[in-house]
DNA sequence: AACATTGGTGCACTCAGTATACTCATGCAC
DNA sequence: GTGCATGAGTATACTGAGTGCACCAATGTT
């Protein structure tokens, strides 16, 4: 992971190949497959443990909480994670950028998230089989998804810190579920009528 | 593309080489990538005129339409395209399912999606200067394909026609929007009605 | 007739990833 | 100590995606 978060930041991605990879880290090309099935995972060793925290988070909610409070729990867990990796002192910051301009990690990295969805939203159904049917629970997990990465993204992109990028995420997870408190209101008024905003338009985390 | 997707239904996308499908298609493997910039991209020949759907949607707006307004064109457009693809009769539903059933092309859409968030995010920011920064139309735009995408791809996955899962694409759409009408609001005066939140940290974005 | 352009081809190459068969060190049973 | 299982690594050769390059043929164009 070491030799390859290195040369990818000399070289770039596409310009180094695992043979590269492997020969800087002195093993053979074969053993680098043995411990990374593809060339993007060298980059992606941790990704799957964040899923099961927003799992876990919704599983082991509080029975009547209302939905916006359990997501926003869940998404909390997720964001903290994802600032601890476990490279060693500064490849992590290389990695993020890594993450955001090399497209085929992106691709590998939505991907990976958006399977994730499938999992996160029938954990949300099963916790509100009255509320949410499995396309509604699909979708809602699919907003607050897509708002965070796209902010994690933009922000990282705009050269931001770790902090304020975290802020964005979170500001993004309140847009996203937005929708979720109309369902969490006890009487069913139309969720159509123009209400008040929450005090903030468009405070953006950092200037 | 006839026979890619031909071949593909039959074998399966992995088993399916490109020089397999060039010989069906009676052209040289060379000819296809001419063709086709890479093997996931024959099923996806039209995936690029969506976008500019959606950013002429933007740009094209009535100088004072709300933003929820433009943003339901804007994805209404899209969808309505997503129906029209130029395949010749059944097979546009084929390549639906396969669109949703292999991994790679998976990842290639998410990705392209991705991508085409950028653009359309950058076009409402230019529409709507005062009220959004960056990241906040980034996050928007990303719920708004998040939730249309999930919508879609768990729709097609349940089996699901054409008809209801544009239908469920539109609901997305509409649980995804929800935050933007509080920005519609036309009466700068907030005071009005500040709906309690639930005990949550309805955390005003910043201070 | 000379020429450029366009669409297609053949061939050789790089690189990711896999299959197979090997080496070598360690631990352990007897 | 000898025999042996096991796990980690290796060398080699392969498939398949994608590219660079030289070449060809048909269709305009002047």
């Amino acid at each position: 992971m070491n030799a390859a978060v290195r040369l990818f930041t000399e070289q770039g991605y596409d310009q180094t190949s695992v043979a590269d990879i492997a020969e800087a880290a002195d093993v053979s090309k074969r053993t680098f497959f043995l411990h990374f099935p593809t060339k993007e995972d060298v980059l992606l060793a941790d990704a799957g443990t964040r899923i099961d925290l927003a799992v876990q988070a919704i599983e082991g909610r509080h029975p009547d909480a209302p939905m916006r409070e359990v997501l926003a729990e869940a998404t909390t867990s997720m964001i903290a994670n994802t600032a601890a990796g476990d490279l060693p002192n500064g490849l992590a910051a290389l990695r993020a950028r890594l993450l955001v301009t090399t497209p085929a990690v992106q691709a590998r990295v939505l991907h990976t998230t958006f399977t994730a969805q499938t999992r996160i939203a029938a954990a949300l159904r099963k916790a509100y089989p009255d509320t949410l049917d499995e396309i509604t629970a699909a979708s809602i997990v699919g907003a607050l998804t897509g708002a965070i990465s796209a902010a994690a993204v933009t922000s990282l992109q705009l050269g931001k810190p770790p902090e304020p990028t975290r802020a964005a995420m979170h500001h993004a997870a309140e847009i996203a579920l937005h929708y979720v408190e109309s369902l969490d209101t006890p009487n069913p008024t139309e969720h159509a009528a123009p209400r008040a905003s929450h005090g903030a338009k468009a405070t953006p985390p950092a200037r």
